[in-house]
DNA sequence: ACCGTCCCTGAACTTTGTTAAGGTGTCAAG
DNA sequence: CTTGACACCTTAACAAAGTTCAGGGACGGT
């Protein structure tokens, strides 16, 4: 790695290692060593450890808002939401634990936060008060903020413990007296599909609102 | 503090450490220190701090899947979720950073997973498929521990940074072209209104699929 | 009186975030 | 060409964290 070493370029490779070694992993004399550098070197560009998560958490959401300014108009609001749902839970799911991370950072700058504008533009435009769009946007985001957080986690637990998380080695674990939770362990789906089924269950609840 | 030290008291202390002093707070030395006794003690009734933060994790399960037990039957699938996602609410809310810390962690033992089994059972008898409750169950989780992470984060960020979280700090840290973000803020509100509304339209959601 | 087991202490090691002090380069002013 | 200032990095060091290990009392059973 060349020697110039800037806030950005720390930025992602504290991203890469979140990727590769998972929250504890990023200490950080691993991350000076990764740019080539001593670890108080960093400090010359980072307040502190946790400045430099905050800048994490804000990369990610600047990623999330500039895909979302992608989105071609005229879809209606629906599409929309879920457009926005899809691209928050991508972009969590591109790093390890990005959920759990991420959700909820205080982010550094306010061009996030003012992106949100032509958003609620759109979103009054087909037919919400702006309290209603408001909390339209806040209830997806917190739907899809616990659906990755749970689904991020079962899927370290499966790679850590695959045992227990196994069909059978849960059967056997869960013991006597939970026949509906075993077999509702053999009924669920992961994934995309979970994820798209239950982002409709929360639109047609934002459908009805509109409605009445 | 008498000298007599189990894993159900580490635990509790721990939980004691969160609250007063955050996350960060429940070091091995200061969870030592309340009970009396040396870092190294603790080593002997748990295994390590992770699965001493998995523990409290359980804990506070089992206080949600308690308090389920209680809610008297015959109120209908809405207000029996209804009265889930507040238990989950409550529960999360009683600790400093409750929700991020606690949602998704494994649970220690199978009791707490099966306690589930009276509850499928109760939505399955109130018209649900089983996969049907299996998702509603894992809808208004996923809701819950959200809209709790965004909730605790805000008010924590609002202790410590008083400035940029009330209205008129809020405004000027905007800055120009962010009118309907502006004005959202100032129609926002804040706790259990809110989170009864929100609450509201995902059991709307839900019941849209019912009737289906 | 001896032994073993349980529970705890004392000391130590490693790794973490962070700071202090001091170098090396570049580049503009005198 | 020298001087100095500034930006950027290094070396050394510290405090606090999780964890380990050897041992020491207490206490019950033989």
């Amino acid at each position: 790695m060349a020697k110039g070493i800037s806030p950005e370029r720390i930025v992602a490779a504290a991203l890469e290692l979140l990727d590769e070694k998972g929250m504890d992993g990023i200490t950080v004399r691993a991350l000076a060593s990764r740019l080539d550098v001593q670890a108080p070197a960093l400090y010359w560009h980072v307040r502190n450890k946790q400045e430099l998560l905050d800048e994490m958490g804000t990369v990610v959401m600047r990623r999330v808002t500039g895909a979302l300014a992608e989105i071609p108009p005229g879809a209606g609001w629906r599409d929309d939401l879920a457009a926005y749902a899809r691209v928050l839970r991508s972009e969590y799911l591109l790093h390890r634990d990005g959920a759990r991370i991420f959700s909820g950072t205080r982010i550094a700058g306010p061009e996030v936060l003012r992106a949100k504008e032509p958003w609620l533009a759109r979103l009054t435009a087909a037919g919400f008060t702006l309290a209603g769009a408001d909390d339209a946007t806040d209830l997806v985001t917190a739907f899809v903020v616990g659906f990755v957080i749970e689904e991020q986690e079962r899927g370290q637990s499966a790679e850590t413990d695959p045992a227990r998380y196994s069909l059978a080695g849960r059967d056997a674990w869960l013991g006597e007296d939970a026949e509906l939770v075993k077999a509702a362990g053999h009924l669920r789906d992961d994934g995309d599909q979970r994820f798209e089924r239950h982002l409709g269950i929360v639109l047609d609840g934002l459908a009805a609102r509109l409605g009445s």
